[in-house]
DNA sequence: ATAACTGCAAAGCATTTGCAATCTT
DNA sequence: AAGATTGCAAATGCTTTGCAGTTAT
């Protein structure tokens, strides 16, 4: 679930190169910010990273945090998904590609793979004539009918929005 | 690809049974509100709708299509989707459910459909002990490697965004 | 040196909301 | 009559941007 130290300064040194093939440039704000946001287990908005960032004390501006999470989505070190009106970005470092399922009766966010799922998706896009290059997949459930709402709270793979 | 205008008025009487289950009213502004919607073809914004509605000369604010939009979609006349950070409206009367595929070179929305990913989808959702009740998938691609961009514009379902 | 980065506050955009007047039922 | 609806304008919430000063390369 989470992640080590190794994987943390690995990312970082994959940033760099990343900032360097786009001739931009590496800072202490862009550091701390990639550590505390790889750090991060589940979804978190740029409002929780802000928070954690100052909490810590380190000071980076909103703004920094915002242009900085446009980057870490471009070198491929978070995804970010619009469930709502509120951008949510969770590590893709050290983990394994997954789609979500949110549960209308609790709100909760399971996470789940589909390997056919996957392929028949590649299928699909090639059938009308493109490349895939990516995709999101919600699935909008609900807890069965006469179960209790926690029912859904014990789902073991479960996030918090 | 267009709606008729006895498609349009059943779908009216159901929006007005709608309101009565749930004990609203109805209103010119929504009367006038749905006839628009309903015979746009494609998607369409809270804007277009509004656009579209003044430009007819009906008198309606957007305060109140928001609203009515909110409402349209609750009764299933309506299917909203959040590609971007703008709310995209469809028809749901008198069409068959559909994914989207939106092409990053020529910026397109394609519909297609799978029964396959839809199925399994259902499978998915029941393996984590859910039922499903609804579903969003957006596949991102690309005009195939060496292909021009007008190679994309000549697919035939296309929709502008 | 040069170009990129940062913080701040202001601006932007889509959508929502409080309220008084006005319609539906 | 009672309650829902409307338009307006103000407010909201998230995100972006212009700018002047600071910093990395």
């Amino acid at each position: 679930m989470s992640i080590t130290d190794t994987e943390v300064e690995d990312a970082l040194a994959s940033f760099e190169a990343f900032l360097r093939r786009k001739r931009l440039k590496m800072t202490a704000q862009r550091r701390t910010m990639i550590r505390t946001a790889l750090k991060h287990v589940g979804h978190f908005t740029a409002e929780d990273l802000y928070r954690r960032l100052t909490e810590a004390g380190a000071a980076v501006s909103m703004a920094t945090v915002y242009r900085g999470l446009t980057l870490l989505e471009e070198a491929k070190l978070l995804e970010g998904h619009d469930f709502d009106g509120t951008r949510r970005y969770e590590r893709l470092v050290d983990r394994e590609h997954h789609d979500h399922m949110i549960c209308l009766d609790c709100q909760r966010v399971l996470e789940f793979q589909d390997d056919d799922i996957e392929s028949l998706q590649e299928k699909a896009a090639k059938r009308h004539g493109f490349d895939l290059a990516d995709h999101r997949l919600v699935l909008y459930v609900r807890c069965p009918e006469g179960d209790q709402p926690e029912r859904c709270h014990r789902a073991e793979s479960m996030r918090t929005a």
